[in-house]
DNA sequence: CGAATCTTTCTTGTTGCGAACAAGTAAGTG
DNA sequence: CACTTACTTGTTCGCAACAAGAAAGATTCG
């Protein structure tokens, strides 16, 4: 179900993406969809959800071993290749993400919550540098960590607008991390 | 009319907004604004040329006299400026500029070309700087800009989000004015 | 053990609303 | 009086949402 709501998306767009065909394409009937889920916001939700969860998986064991500026490199990467290998699951994820951002306060707390519980992993990472030695003392963790989450956003948006460039895309993660390790380096 | 969508995008989102209530919220019939614009996404578009042309205009004001880090520097209090203060039109902007990620390629087209251009302002701006010895020779201006146009758009992202959070939107401003003295700067 | 009821899972039927279009009307213009 | 422009009412089609039913187990009780 999630599967032929991802491929219709990925297809037509959220207003394309209908829930009779999404039910019919997963081989059921016409109102399947509707009935198992609700409404189409409840759906969306789901699928957000869902893959939302599969992401924070494979963050965490690409990250894993690392801290401070390295757990920071780490994530980049493999935010890329969530990007580059995942790319339908990707562009559905963040296609919702983009979409939560109208009035319905139940959809907006959705990325909320996955927002936030992003920006404090990158906070995390940044205090286990410096207390580890290798973040320079003096950085300011919020204010890093919020310009790193929106940063991933915006390169996340460019991808989105031209899934073509995969060139730039690559080339937009790598600036960020040089950016990160300029705020973040020791000034030995 | 583009007042009265802008209301309504604001109050309810663009699946909230219909074309029977513009039209009547702009003192005319159920169909009035279907009428003019042909279509919903037609509207929607003439809406975001509306507003980035006004956009362009403020901006060009702001940095008019500026070049180099200067110019990003003051764009950048531009574009703050403008969602403090202009905040109806500026979030109806980005909303619809969110929206347009989907696969309609005529929709597609019309941020490609706001953005191309803000990005190509923003290269100018460092190359001038370059040439004016305000800027570090070496800057990759390509991968600077772009990288500053994706920061951009996150931080609005983030706004959409959560448009109580003034100060942090402001936080993240300065996060970048920051980022880009760090990026330019002369090495001396 | 087997029949009756209950629950779960899915289907067809219906309603309401919005986008899009068609056909019309009422102004003003040449 | 033709003719254009600016707008209105009328209609169609598709979708989301809901309601009511059917079919296939699972559960209970004689």
């Amino acid at each position: 179900m999630v599967d032929a709501a991802v491929a219709l998306i990925v297809k037509r767009g959220i207003p394309g993406m209908t829930l009779k065909e999404v039910g019919e394409l997963a081989g059921y009937s016409r109102a399947m969809a509707g009935w198992r889920y609700g409404t189409k916001a409840n759906l969306c939700a789901f699928v957000v959800r869902a893959v939302g969860e599969e992401w924070l998986r494979a963050l965490n064991e690409a990250v894993q071993h690392e801290s401070g500026l390295d757990a920071i490199l780490a994530a980049t990467d493999a935010h890329y290749r969530f990007v580059r290998d995942g790319a339908d699951r990707t562009r559905t994820f963040y296609t919702l993400w983009f979409d939560f951002t109208g009035p319905d306060p139940e959809l907006r707390q959705v990325i909320a919550n996955v927002h936030e519980r992003r920006q404090r992993d990158v906070e995390t990472w940044i205090a286990q540098g410096i207390v580890a030695g290798n973040v320079r003392p003096d950085a300011e963790i919020k204010a890093i960590a919020a310009q790193f989450c929106a940063t991933i956003i915006g390169i996340v948006y460019q991808w989105l607008v031209n899934p073509q460039a995969q060139r730039e895309i690559k080339a937009l993660h790598e600036g960020l991390k040089q950016q990160m390790s300029r705020a973040l380096a020791r000034a030995d």
